[in-house]
DNA sequence: GGAATATTTTTGTTATAACAAAGGTCATCA
DNA sequence: TGATGACCTTTGTTATAACAAAAATATTCC
């Protein structure tokens, strides 16, 4: 059977050509904890798997490879960005700046109605959690700092920031799917603390709040990282 | 006349294909300020400009794209980031938080070797300056700075900071390249009091170094994006 | 002459074929 | 059994053709 394929509309209007949709979905599945790190992707595979030719899945591929979110090996292979420990204590050094750094610009712009959307992120976060459903947490999470971030109004810090979190999504996912961080009650404290720092404007606490949270989540990690090795 | 090209290896052993030779030095051109802000880049030029099929020109031009480095607009063209006056002062300030971090990681593993290397990288940027040579001293003022953010042994660090120098390359070209800015011996002292502060560990001082750098190149570009408005 | 329309050219996108390197399979021989 | 080598398969890379949208140019009509 020659299966041929439909040609799609080169370029449709406005609409994002196949390769950013096939960049999109994949990215999707990332922050979804569907890949893990390590993990060898294939250009066929992926073609296949959204339907298209070689063309738009590699570049969706080289895209994600010029974020780092996934790792170009020698033999040309493509692989989930897989950091080493110290690596993942450089990121996190990182986020706690440039998480910090957005925190008190938010601190400094956010409306009343900002903080309720957070407030309601939280919320969200909190419901996850009883539910002991941890892909539900990681999303919820994510959507509640991104929240306050996006307040700062800065769209390039933003998406920085998200860029970071895509790296080390994968990581991040897998390590709590080993059950038995999420039961633990330190980060919606830091998320309460956030809260309450945000709306009394306490820049110092803030920050001390999100550092905290950063840390919390990743010397967990760091220590099950260094175990495996 | 039917003009064949030849074909090119798939894969040499180790070596880099075709598409990351074509990223390479589009980005040594980017950093000579051999494209201006907001300056079209066509496929098939860059294709013949390299002597190679639009597949590797393209994978080039998505991969910068990828990292904002190239602004892909919604009539598919690709041109070079071109930042809103807005949005410059959003990246001096990311640059300031992530350059004064380096520093702090640099200040506290330098050896006197590598403080050394630093002190020479000023010298040939002060005899750039006298040469009043702009691009050689941009060339200079970049090597100087990258020498001390590589002391802080943060290698994903570095690629951040230089990926947003490489964003910001064509702007702040553009209006060094308006003469007048380079007489100027701010940036020297700065240069100097950085340096110091360093071979004295005096983090505090080198932070304010640093911010005074890159603050001082900024608010005059700034003026001048303005004023342009 | 100038605005509106038709035609041509340019340009980005995608499917596909050909290719080279790497990896795996299986037979052969010690 | 275990290593060596020949073959086949898989996989990433690149050149190219076909295509659609956009831009540029020419043409027509008032």
């Amino acid at each position: 059977m020659s299966k041929v394929q439909m040609r799609q509309p080169a370029r449709g209007t406005g609409e994002p050509h196949r390769g950013h949709f096939v960049y999109v979905k994949l990215c999707e599945a990332l922050r979804q904890g569907k890949f893990a790190p390590g993990q060898k992707l294939k250009l066929r595979e992926i073609a296949g798997q959204f339907d298209t030719s070689l063309t738009p899945a590699r570049e969706a591929l080289q895209r994600l490879v010029a974020q780092k979110i996934l790792t170009s090996n020698l033999n040309s292979t493509i692989t989930v960005f897989d950091p080493t420990a110290k690596e993942f204590l450089e990121f996190t050094r990182i986020r706690i700046d440039l998480e910090c750094l957005a925190t008190e610009w938010a601190l400094e712009n956010i409306s009343p109605e900002q903080l309720q959307v957070i407030s309601n992120k939280h919320d969200k976060y909190k419901q996850a959690l009883q539910r002991h459903n941890w892909q539900q947490v990681v999303a919820a999470n994510e959507k509640f700092h991104m929240s306050i971030y996006e307040a700062a109004d800065m769209p390039n810090l933003l998406e920085i920031i998200q860029d970071i979190w895509l790296k080390m999504g994968p990581t991040i996912g897998q390590y709590l799917s080993k059950k038995g961080f999420i039961e633990s009650r330190e980060l919606t404290d830091t998320h309460d603390d956030l809260i309450d720092a945000l709306s009394s404007k306490n820049k110092r606490a803030a920050q001390k709040a999100v550092k905290q949270d950063i840390e919390t989540l990743a010397q967990y990690i760091y220590r099950i990282k260094n175990m495996s090795d």
